[in-house]
RNA sequence: UCCUCAGUAGCUCAGUUGGUUAGAGCAUCUGACUGUUAAUCAGAGGGUCGUUGGUUCGAGCCCAACCUGAGGAGCCA
């Protein structure tokens, strides 16, 4: 008799049949019900236990998470809470949970202090929903872009070129840091050090994708970025998974549609193949936000937010008419916002995107054709408008309750304008030479974006803390597990 | 890094203008009960009040510094 997985045994409607299963018990009530949970679901499957015919030693050993194996009937539950459930006829204690210390208790906890505990929080059912959905996240993105012709691309964790502009770095380096050989003006000497310079984690594979959308056409790398910021919000981590795409003859507009495209066809596939963890995550937001004043409840449920970003087209609007809209605005004049809009070129802060998100047009939006002086150096200038401003070739997605989702542009491809900039920007050429080398040889119309995949997963799973969307979150003063 | 708030039992919290022996619910343990659904009933154990220093006859409570966490901001994905 093979074992069966908790899922497997309750999306079979067979009963009368001799089965066997292995998982933790998430509680034992009255001495006879074993609530009994394998991660293959959010659900539990009930073993009922006849105690007059078992040790009363071994009963005593069935605590909540203790892993046990269970050999029985599958049979039509006589209570109220399932439709079937297992008659126990052997049942064999596999691992003991001392229930004094066991930290994980059938009851409420904070995800705080779950966060403390991270190697048994997926033993809840929000945390083995939020990680079975980033998993099931994972899966879709790769499906999405195989299906749409695009090359899995690997990019390098640890880089040598600091130019990235994305951020702090975090140094890899080999040296004794309490005696590292010296130059003649006092420096440290990475030329001795394990690459034979400075090298770093990387913050951003975008530039090596450029490499590869140059020959292969249509990339993606999804893999792991590391910011040394010093960063401490529910929506940034040190280490973090990014989503890159970058093809080769697509413009910014080309760019806006397969964003939009992409987030809706794997927020779709989650909808699809994750109701009931999702629907169990739904439910959990709506309690929490009981709690809450009205007003800061979330004015759609978790299901039909997903939806509607799958159903509704994403409003698209310029940084110029972005700022005529805030300019504006309600907030604006009576001097609401911490951060006045005034001028065209203003940098957009986190109160004025939420205000055209979450206020303004209430669905996803994408802005683009930023100032070119408050964008990145690698960005596609676009022609002066008749005022002689200058933009770029960017764009962002932002989303309700997590800002930022998707960042973008279409890459510049002029050599000439492209050296410019980086002069302007004090950029050594020979850090960039073979980035250079993109526009020299070949070069060509191209764009792609970054994606924060937790980002992803906070929205597709309600939760609001970016650290409780990843399994061992990096932050600030924090590299536990 | 900045602003605000918090840190009291294993967990979640209460603790009055500074005053004797610091409380509750859940969890745990013991017993009872046994078709339960966060089971129920009775009883018991469990505390260096984040750390260090200070004020005071006396500090969980007041002051200072530090540590940790949360929310917001900046930076960004």
């Amino acid at each position: 008799m093979t074992t069966k997985t908790v899922a497997e045994l309750l999306s079979q409607d067979i009963t009368l049949q001799d089965v066997t299963v292995k998982g933790w018990v998430r509680t034992f009530r009255a001495n006879r019900f074993i609530a009994l949970n394998d991660g293959s679901t959010i659900n539990n499957i009930q073993c009922v236990v006849d105690f007059e015919n078992f040790d009363e030693a071994l009963l005593k050993r069935i605590t909540t998470g203790a892993a046990i194996h269970i050999k029985g009937e599958l049979v039509e539950s006589q209570g109220k809470g399932q439709s079937v459930e297992i008659q126990v006829k052997e049942l064999e204690i596999l691992g003991d949970s001392d229930a004094e210390t066991y930290p994980i208790q059938p009851k409420k906890h904070t995800f705080e202090f779950l966060r403390e505990n991270a190697h048994l929080r997926t033993r809840t059912n929000t945390f083995s929903a939020v990680m079975r959905l980033r998993s099931s996240l994972s899966f879709a993105i790769h499906k999405y872009f195989n299906e749409n012709g695009f090359y899995y691309m690997h990019t390098p964790i640890i880089t040598g070129s600091d130019a990235e502009g994305a951020g702090e770095m975090f140094r890899v380096s080999t040296l004794d840091p309490k005696n590292p050989p010296l130059t003649e003006d006092g420096d440290v000497n990475y030329k001795e050090d394990f690459f034979g310079k400075e090298t770093n984690l990387t913050v951003s594979g975008q530039l090596e994708a450029e490499t590869f959308a140059m020959s292969l056409g249509k990339v993606y790398t999804f893999g792991p970025t590391f910011r040394a910021e010093n960063s401490n919000t529910s929506r940034h981590l040190a280490e973090f998974w990014m989503i890159e795409p970058e093809v080769a003859f697509m413009d910014l507009a080309g760019n806006m549609d397969l964003a939009e495209d992409f987030l809706k066809s794997v927020l779709g596939y989650v909808l699809e193949n994750n109701d009931e963890d999702l629907e169990f995550l739904d439910k959990r937001l709506q309690d929490a936000e009981k709690s809450l004043p009205q007003a800061e409840r979330s004015p759609m449920n978790l299901i039909d937010k997903i939806k509607f970003v799958v159903d509704n087209n994403f409003k698209r609007v310029s940084y110029t008419e972005a700022i005529d809209i805030l300019r504006n605005c309600k907030p604006n004049k009576k001097k609401k916002f911490k951060y006045l809009i005034e001028e065209w070129g203003a940098d957009l802060q986190s109160e004025h995107e939420r205000y055209l998100v979450e206020k303004h047009f209430k669905c996803p939006v994408i802005l683009f054709d930023y100032p070119a002086n408050i964008k990145a150096f690698y960005m596609r200038l676009n022609e002066p408008d008749n005022e002689g401003r200058e933009t770029v070739r960017a764009m962002d997605i932002l989303f309700p309750g997590i800002g930022e989702m998707v960042g973008g542009s279409q890459r510049e491809e002029r050599l000439e304008v492209l050296k410019e900039k980086m002069k302007a920007l004090d950029i050594p050429e020979e850090e960039l030479w073979w980035y250079l080398d993109l526009r020299k040889y070949g070069t060509a119309v191209h764009s792609g974006f970054g994606l924060g995949f937790e980002r992803l997963v906070m929205f597709a799973t309600g939760m609001g803390n970016i650290r409780d969307v990843i399994p061992y979150p990096r932050t600030p003063q924090n590299a536990e597990f």
